[in-house]
DNA sequence: CTGAAAGCGCTTACAG
DNA sequence: CTGAAAGCGCTTACAG
């Protein structure tokens, strides 16, 4: 690969001003910079990436953090390739590349005295190469450690998780206002005796869903009963586990909300296994729109999210403060509600 | 963040000799070793990355390339996540981190002449930013690009593509073999009259389901007429067709085989439209394993592949031959037959 | 075993 | 507008 000298005695000029046609191209006469221009092109010239992340104390990238290999091993995210191919392709179109940064808990890094998800790990990869900034992904059980890097001072913008730091902010979809849409379906549908099943009481977008939900009731004039709201872990065996616990009730619903499709499906099931029909006898309405809610049988109702948008938003929100654009409010992007056969 | 003058400051000593004790241990006395890494422990040194791959022309990087948001923006990798899981975990215990490329189609880089998945443009990157070396993941339509980066003459593994070149290898599963079990599966259950939807002919794993089907039918004694091979591509709509098609025959299949679950649960749907009761009537047998097969109705039987396992060889793979290791043969992953209730 | 020095390839005040 | 020079932080022959 050519270098910034070569051109230069190519050109008969110093290298500052080979530097400067690539970075402020205006402050070199038109003659000169056409020449460098012209040669750099034959070379097939590109700079050297390290040698710039050096000098300038600034590299094209931002870290991604996504914690893997443990402790939840099962754990899924329920639209990670739609959230990549989002987050990837906005910070391509500023050319960023995206730095999957090696998980803490890899040996070489405990070797170093790192702990799992130690966010001081992150922060000095960060440093390290030269990271523009970070996008956090919750894998499921590194939300409390999201707040440690939003302190750090570095620009980081959180994926579901709230995070507060002088640098920090977050993108979620509007949970309060998609499980609002929920009752509202439901209700519109002639539903009064609406249950919910809600993610983890420590997950932000739970939280949200769960408020919603209870707002929207509580504007329809509708009560809710403690036993209508149970606790489950967005997963499908915990939304099977807690509709079948919302069927022996004495007085059943006669609608479910569930806060994550994964969690409707198993509540799907649930119904099944109890010889209910759904929706004449049960109706369910998810939240995600995963592939599967499509699938199922009958296919589910639910509020879509608008998985890659919370990526590109995501990126914007990183690029803005690498930027120096000051740290955007929080972003809260609109569902869909998507009527499929399973509400009525 | 502290640097290596600082340290050697503080130690009293040279900058060469603290850089030894992080490079070459063995090569400085006990003490001055004992001295150094005591300091630089209290100070939270790290090294600068961009510093040292500047010096040594070496990064601790390994490079993704995903094309991802043109020509075929349905794309969807059937298991991009596990095999993400799988290629992090494993470069993470080494020590490396995962960049994902830009997408070389983006407007930046379209400026400097590259166009849509140039190999051009995604070698240069990886010179650039002094990357290890390259994985390539098909996003449906780059199999042929990714010859030329197999030429580069950089290290590179592809998944699910052959390519051919001085450093370059493949992952793949053992399509063959698992193509294979299914025949035999089918042929043990008592099927004479087994069909097959393929993938694309231009597709590597697709083309190898193909010659397994074939082999082991052979094998079997059984014959394949020319209308019991239907090209798919993949997805569920074409499995959905190909199956209509082998159900209007004069003599149509008991069973079938098809290259990719989706296309399974295409031709599970056909045969619920044509009223064909499936085992009894038809069995169907997919590949891949993805999440839904399990989750249709009847469940699917299915090839099940090593998603993370690939995942994890590929990384193998590339390691080897960034540490100068030689280039590894092409690697095929045991498939794993998981019956369900689609086939008997 | 250790240090002085050159070098990796680029950027950016500082003079002119 | 342009160049000489210092500097970014590290590594690695080369002497000793």
């Amino acid at each position: 690969m050519p270098t910034i000298r070569e051109i230069a005695q190519l050109c008969g000029v110093s290298v500052a001003t080979v530097s400067r046609v690539f970075n402020q191209p205006l402050t070199v006469s038109k003659e000169k910079r056409e020449v460098v221009e012209r040669v750099a092109r034959e070379l097939d010239y590109r700079p050297n990436e390290s040698a710039r992340a050096l000098a300038t104390k600034r590299s094209g990238l931002i870290g991604l953090v996504w914690d893997t290999d443990h402790r939840r091993p099962g754990w899924r995210h329920p639209y990670l390739q739609e959230l990549l191919i989002g987050l990837k392709s906005a910070l391509s179109a500023h050319g960023y590349h995206l730095l999957m940064l090696a998980t803490s808990g890899s040996a070489a890094l405990r070797a170093v005295g790192a702990s799992l998800a130690d966010p001081v790990a992150y922060v000095n990869m960060t440093r390290r190469h030269h990271l523009g900034g970070l996008v956090l992904i919750d894998s499921g059980s590194d939300a409390s450690a999201f707040t440690a890097f939003a302190q750090s001072g570095l620009p980081c913008v959180a994926v579901d998780v709230d995070v507060d730091g002088p640098r920090a902010t977050y993108v979620t979809s509007d949970n309060v206002g998609g499980a609002a849409m929920a009752v509202r379906h439901l209700v519109g549908a002639g539903h009064r005796r609406i249950a919910t099943v809600t993610g983890p009481r420590a997950n932000r977008p739970a939280v949200d869903r769960l408020d919603g939900f209870r707002a929207a009731m509580a504007g329809e004039g509708l009560a809710v009963p403690p036993e209508y709201v149970v606790e489950g872990d967005f997963y499908r065996p915990s939304g099977q586990a807690a509709m079948r616990s919302l069927i022996a009730l004495p007085e059943p619903p006669t609608a479910v909300f569930c806060a994550s499709d994964e969690m409707a499906v198993g509540a799907l099931l649930a119904a099944r296994h109890a010889g209910l029909r759904v929706p004449e006898e049960l109706a369910v309405v998810g939240f995600d729109d995963i592939e599967l809610a499509a699938l199922v049988d009958p296919p589910l109702t639910t509020l879509a999210q608008d998985k890659a948008g919370i990526g590109v938003a995501a990126a914007r929100a990183v690029l803005t403060m690498v930027h120096g654009g000051g740290t955007p409010a929080p972003a809260f992007l609109p569902t869909r509600l998507v009527v499929r056969s399973s509400s009525r």
